[in-house]
DNA sequence: TCATCTTACACGTTTGAAGCGT
DNA sequence: AACGCTTCAAACGTGTAAGATG
């Protein structure tokens, strides 16, 4: 996750950033037509990718108004695409989970030391050229130029934004990869943090709590590793992972969805070891003091069905949407996928391989392990992660 | 006083390493 | 020696709640 100026020095120290975005949706025009110029396609951000780009007319699909406000109507359903690479398209794969986080008007934890997304984008790929190298990129940016704020059922527009952060952009760990690669399995950008330190070290994506913003998923062809002469880009956002940015939950039914619906929170749940009931009866426990015999086994609550009844539907995320197997997963370990990052390609281009959370996979993964999705790096047997890089100093 | 942020905590999941058998 | 499978423990990712901050 690395700002394109950390990538290519060359820029130098003039490279601008996008300036801050006034005024609501200016970013979001209501009508679109063929050829529209996107308006918030970051050039500068991503122009270090872009630059050598054949000249091509920058059309859209034709994408459907915006929602006016989160968490008030559903989403629109196709993705809103900047084209150069013709016939390449992108779907939301966990669309769904996205909808449903979006109806109730979605929100992502920032902290410090950074928070996962969740849902994490995850996105499937088609007509790339099997055998033509791609970097995929991930980036957020601000919908709109107002600071938001719960007011107890709704979020409302509540003063101006803060002036823009650095732009940093996050460069999926399997980049660069055949079009082959990364079209055999969805791509999954759910190593992706966010923070709300400005002075991050770490190269996660710094946001503004309580503002609003728009995941982007960018894709550019690489003709040649190491060549600034690309073969073109294609960038899509879908406006249903739209989210505002928080350092605690504001609404409740984020709260309850995202404990639904994300693993790591199981023990969040009703059924589960960490539900209030239990939570309360640990606290008087520990006032009372300690107990010769453990009290919390499962079964002596006097609810129906177990010591905490379900009050969420039950099995609506029994299995974690995030991580369920895909049609077409991924080869086993002793068939690595074409295309992965390659001792060759990792000295060629080794910037881009710095999105990895900091260690990248040393050895194969070993079958009979609950592989994650599109896992980091994918084998890489004979790579040593390289430290990362300096992070520039802000002004 | 209020809204927002930070931190510690307990719990569940993921992941890497070791052990074992074939 | 190589491979596949299981087990284990540390690391990591969660939301919560209390306290701190402005």
């Amino acid at each position: 996750m690395y700002h394109p100026r950390e990538l290519y020095p060359s820029l130098g120290t003039g490279y601008r950033l996008g300036p801050p975005q006034p005024g609501a949706d200016s970013n979001f025009p209501p009508a679109l037509a063929e050829g529209y110029h996107y308006p918030d396609l970051d050039i500068p951000k991503l122009d270090c990718f872009l630059s050598g780009i054949e000249a091509a007319p920058r059309t859209l699909a034709a994408p459907p108004p915006l929602p006016p406000a989160l968490g008030t109507e559903p989403a629109p359903q196709a993705p809103e695409a900047l084209h150069s690479l013709p016939g390449v398209s992108l779907s939301l794969e966990n669309r769904e989970l996205w909808k449903e986080f979006n109806s109730v008007g979605t929100e992502m934890i920032i902290t410090k030391a950074g928070r996962r997304m969740f849902p994490a984008c995850r996105v499937s790929v088609t007509g790339l050229d099997p055998e033509a190298r791609y970097l995929f990129l991930l980036d957020v940016i601000p919908v709109d130029g107002a600071r938001y704020r719960w007011q107890g059922r709704r979020w409302e527009p509540s003063g101006k934004a803060e002036p823009r952060l650095p732009d940093r952009v996050y460069i999926h760990p399997d980049s660069p990869a055949t079009g082959a690669h990364w079209m055999r399995q969805p791509v999954s950008f759910h190593r992706v943090k966010l923070t709300n330190s400005t002075l991050d070290p770490h190269g996660h994506l710094i946001l503004h709590s309580m503002h609003k913003y728009q995941p982007r998923v960018h894709l550019v062809r690489a003709a040649q590793l190491c060549s600034q002469h690309w073969g073109g880009v294609a960038s899509f956002r879908f406006p249903e992972t739209m989210f505002i940015s928080v350092t605690a939950y504001q609404n409740p039914r984020i709260t309850q969805l995202k404990i639904a619906a994300n693993p790591f929170a199981k023990g969040f749940r009703e059924n589960g070891r960490n539900c209030k009931r239990e939570r309360d009866a640990r606290v008087k426990r520990k006032l009372r003091g300690p107990e010769p015999v453990a009290t919390e086994a499962y079964g002596s609550g006097d609810a129906p069905g177990g010591p905490c009844d379900s009050t969420l539907g039950g099995d609506i995320r029994e299995s974690d949407p995030e991580q369920a197997p895909a049609p077409g997963e991924a080869a086993p370990a002793s068939a690595p996928p074409c295309g992965g990052p390659s001792a060759e390609a990792y000295l060629l281009h080794p910037a881009a391989f710095h999105g990895a959370p900091g260690h990248l996979p040393t050895r194969q993964v070993r079958q009979g392990h609950k592989a994650g999705l599109f896992q980091a790096g994918g084998p890489t047997p004979i790579l040593t992660p390289l430290p990362p890089l300096q992070e520039p100093q802000l002004p």
